[in-house]
DNA sequence: TGCCTAATTAACTTTGGAGTTATATCGTTA
DNA sequence: TAACGATATAACTCCAAAGTTAATTAGGCA
């Protein structure tokens, strides 16, 4: 699995997200945040989303004596999530040359002149 | 469930996340979205990730005539990203990401080996 | 050594997402 | 109105993620 595909399936869960949140602002224990989410989840599910997040990527893991220490990864993170909006898609580039194909297509098949029609122009159009 | 969660569900799945890629360049029917991933998923598979991807927010659909068209949604996608790159990454830090990956970016696209996610700083620094 | 604490792994159950085929809906056209 | 073409919904099956408790590994210390 790519590690994009990691890190997308990592931030999946609202669980994981919170657990990202909470280890914004300084790195932490495995206890300290099992301690913070008593109550909502067990210590080995935490010990488990821990896992997931590591392997994405997004976390950092470093055992100091009996303790495992967790820290946020922000490169990883905000690398992946901007290049991912940069493309629309990690694996997209092919697709995206396809896509521009047929938009291509379309505007001769409307007689619309060759030039690029500004993006920004097409998505004001539309309404959610 | 919130739109944040919405958004992650959406793009935790591969398919949507092509489909969006698909999208990227001009809006589509229903159908020219299956036609072109025939083979891989049948046309009422397709049906309920647009389905998601609307619910998410991240695309919008528009009924004409027997046709139902779909367009990328970009302000959807880009804003809940950013909003919660700004939440999850201390404050500053973002902006200053966001650029160093469009200069990896660039280099990537210059013919540079795939680095497919900026993992440098974090190898460097860590590793138990 | 033997015990205590921290964290992970094992083994299991449950739930929901993703896919399938079959059917229904809706607009167009003969 | 009947038939057709384009999408969506129904009604399932299947599998993997996510949770649980119990057992295991590993470090620190008497």
């Amino acid at each position: 699995m790519a590690s994009v595909e990691k890190v997308f399936e990592a931030l999946a869960s609202a669980h994981r997200r919170r657990i990202l949140a909470y280890l914004s602002k300084t790195d932490m224990t495995a206890g300290e945040i099992g301690e913070r989410f008593a109550g909502i989840m067990s210590q080995p599910a935490i010990s488990k989303h821990l896992s997931v997040l590591e392997h994405a990527g997004v976390v950092w893991r470093q055992k100091r004596g009996m303790n495992v220490h967790y820290g946020l990864n922000e490169d990883a993170l905000s690398g992946t999530l901007v290049h991912f909006l940069a493309e629309v898609c990690p694996v997209g580039r092919p697709l995206k040359r396809e896509s521009a194909a047929a938009a291509r297509r379309k505007r001769v098949a409307l007689g619309e002149p060759e030039a690029e029609v500004p993006e920004t122009a097409r998505l004001a159009r539309k309404k959610s």
